[in-house]
DNA sequence: CCACATTTGTAGTGAACACTACAGATCGTC
DNA sequence: GACGATCTGTAGTGTTCACTACAAATGTGG
């Protein structure tokens, strides 16, 4: 038996189109039309491979959390929880501006909401920030094991500061906000992170 | 000459409700059939009144403006740029879990990213949310001129960063975040503000 | 070379969208 | 009370949306 005409796309170069379109978009402003031609296939290939337009988007996100996680693993090796802060949110204000991607974080400008036929879309985003939340927490728990934070520091609660202010940015990149503009934040952010885990 | 047949309907209040809609399901996911019934009146009575879906948006964005000064002049008159800081703070955290509104801010819920039929949407939004940091930094401006921020405390800094973690903040709340956890990352940013505002 | 399985491009499908034509209703004015 | 003017409700309009039927194309296994 035979095993059918192979694929003439790339999937994940496709899904690298697809994740573009999302981020600039929204994912309710994200047409098919425009997916399927930065994606450079028709709608049946774009069905056959991901089932529908809610299964594209989380095909996307989820090799958008690959490159993710591979971002993290290097910001969560820093020797100290502070250097450890301080990559996160100096990085996040160079990716939210770096021309290469459209502004902010698909996580945020994919939809925080949607209309009833997408109400799913927001929890999926949101589930995969709070990812991010979680490594950041659980890497703070371990340094405040190691001694390298405060006894009165709570890492759930600088895990959170440090998703709000990268959040913020996100919504700052939005509106054009520059570079240098996010990096002041950042900066400013690091302030209460110092104060925060000297408790 | 004859006035013609009077308005059936308070137009404040259809766009309190229009309000609601926008919030919580975006602009682009808000349809005019939701949109009508929440406002209790039928699709040509909106179209006379507001000229279309994005009108409508501006009237009901203009209302929230008018609510948003009132209430900013509450958190301005603080005496202390410090009780300003702190006020803004934790009134946003407070607001943006009201449950007698939408998690998170109009401005923020309304749409980051957008089609290319609403491309100006994201961009009105952000005019208003730039109007608050403006405000902001006139009060610090001012803050410093009276010698209540120290010299090396730039208001424009300070401005943009409390209104990145608002704006963070709004996107917690709308993937559930609790009031308590919004007012601890208002207490810890917090400390970066008085951190920031010694140097 | 011949079944067979899967993909591809063309060309649509029904549904939902923002928006409106129209006729009847309700006002102020003469 | 008739008239001009504006609003209201019904019932649509054309367009765009996500999605798909279908037949030709292209691969594998026998």
């Amino acid at each position: 038996m035979g095993m059918g005409r192979p694929r003439a796309f790339d999937a994940d170069a496709a899904l690298d189109q697809a994740m573009e379109v999302f981020w600039r978009h929204g994912y309710e402003g994200a047409t098919i039309a425009q997916l399927t031609e930065a994606m450079h296939i028709n709608p049946p290939s774009l069905y056959a491979a991901f089932g529908s337009k809610e299964g594209l988007l989380k095909a996307a996100l989820d090799r958008y959390s690959e490159k993710r996680d591979a971002w993290m693993e290097k910001v969560l090796g820093a020797p100290t929880a502070r250097e450890v802060a301080e990559r996160f949110l100096m990085e996040h204000a160079d990716a939210q501006t770096d021309p290469a991607n459209p502004p902010g974080c698909l996580l945020v400008q994919g939809g925080l909401a949607c209309g009833t036929g997408s109400a799913n879309v927001p929890f999926e985003l949101a589930a995969r920030r709070n990812h991010t939340e979680d490594q950041l927490r659980e890497r703070f728990v371990e340094a405040k094991a190691q001694c390298d934070l405060g006894d009165g520091a709570e890492p759930a609660s600088l895990a959170r500061y440090l998703s709000a202010v990268v959040s913020g940015m996100c919504v700052m990149a939005s509106s054009g906000a520059s570079r240098d503009a996010l990096r002041e934040i950042a900066m400013v952010s690091l302030k209460a992170f110092d104060e925060q885990s000297k408790g």
